[in-house]
DNA sequence: ATAAATATGGAGGGCGCCTCCGCTTATCAA
DNA sequence: TTGATAAGCGGAGGCGCCCTCCATATTTAT
């Protein structure tokens, strides 16, 4: 689709866009983390001292900006798995990458819409995220049942749905604790055999 | 805190405004089907053929529309909790009750932001509703813990909230099925003896 | 029939979304 | 260095939604 074989005028990338589009990043970052993903757009080009054009142009939506900012986020999870992996017995790495996708969405307060539109999978934005979501998901999860200690007859991915889910009504430190026990829950539930 | 004991000058209310407000309240029900509960105020409104002012009359804020739309299914679901225990054993009963819970939610599509408000508990709107709902997982819950075939370490209502909340991301019928191996695990999982 | 209480509707001010396009600026080639 | 030109900038403008306010219309009670 992509004719890559065209003439290959390489211009240098202008150094003041890419400047805007940090900038931009960087102001997005903690609106989103004061007032939520939900923050105003125009707000955000005022705070960042640049046309609402000028954000619209690096961020043609708000699903790209909000990506964009917490692409970060979602690769560190990602990370996170295999570490644990390589570092715990398969249950409990998988019990413990669960906390911490729980802590992620609730501390970043914001991330998860972020989440929803990720793993509700609606937007293409979000497809190299949500690739390195169920990647590390499918991993932790397949590791487990390979050696017999849980079953799972369905989507992990539906698991963080709900852990995601529960974050975005009781938004708070609240579901953080309520997220643990159910993780624990789900463990268990996961164990039993039939 | 009221005082009941005013002048009683009980004057029959209005008999265009109750038609009004019922009016107002058929409509905003096929739209919020339609659209989600973050529809318009102003189209349901306009589609009611009632001026925006009159809409805010009876309604003033958008959760009042919402939870008066939605108190039906709510007191609904709680007739069913107690007709459930009434004719099942308490975990099966629970677990049908839950099967239920999640199907409202789905299919009334615009529910779940209800929900959401309601079991977030921020809104004071929702406080019948949510007394409602709350009443009735307890009542399942305390029933099934009694006889001591399960055990439950946190608040039901946070599992409510992941199973709400879930539905809220993966809105569809999809996550009917995802949301009935959900219960399945968890109700194993409060089964497992520790 | 008339007064009093009640309800109506929509104009208006504010805000956020997004597009469009004339102007500015950085890069490159001569 | 100096144009030429592609790339980027910014904000005005059109639109829709939110919510308030109040002059007008309707209903009830006397």
């Amino acid at each position: 689709m992509a004719k890559k074989s065209e003439e290959p005028t390489v211009r240098k990338p202008r150094a003041d866009a890419e400047r805007n589009r940090l900038l931009l990043m960087e102001t997005a970052k903690t609106v989103f983390a004061d007032k939520g993903s939900s923050a105003s757009l125009e707000e955000i080009a005022r705070i960042a001292g640049v046309g609402i054009g000028t954000l619209y142009r690096h961020f043609p939506t708000r699903d790209a900006l909000v990506s964009a900012v917490y692409r970060n986020e979602t690769t560190q999870l990602a990370a996170a798995a295999k570490s644990l992996a390589e570092t715990h017995p398969p249950v409990e790495a998988l019990r413990l990458w669960l906390v911490q996708f729980v802590d992620y969405v609730v501390t970043k307060h914001g991330m998860s819409e972020v989440l929803d539109s990720l793993v509700g999978g609606t937007s293409e934005l979000y497809a190299d995220s949500a690739d390195l979501i169920i990647g590390a998901v499918n991993l932790l999860v397949d590791r487990a049942v390979a050696t017999g200690e849980i079953r799972l007859a369905m989507d992990p991915l539906d698991i963080l749905r709900a852990l995601a889910g529960g974050a975005s009504i009781s938004c708070g430190p609240a579901w953080r604790n309520a997220a643990r026990q159910l993780i624990d829950i789900l463990i268990a539930g996961m164990r039993a055999s039939r």
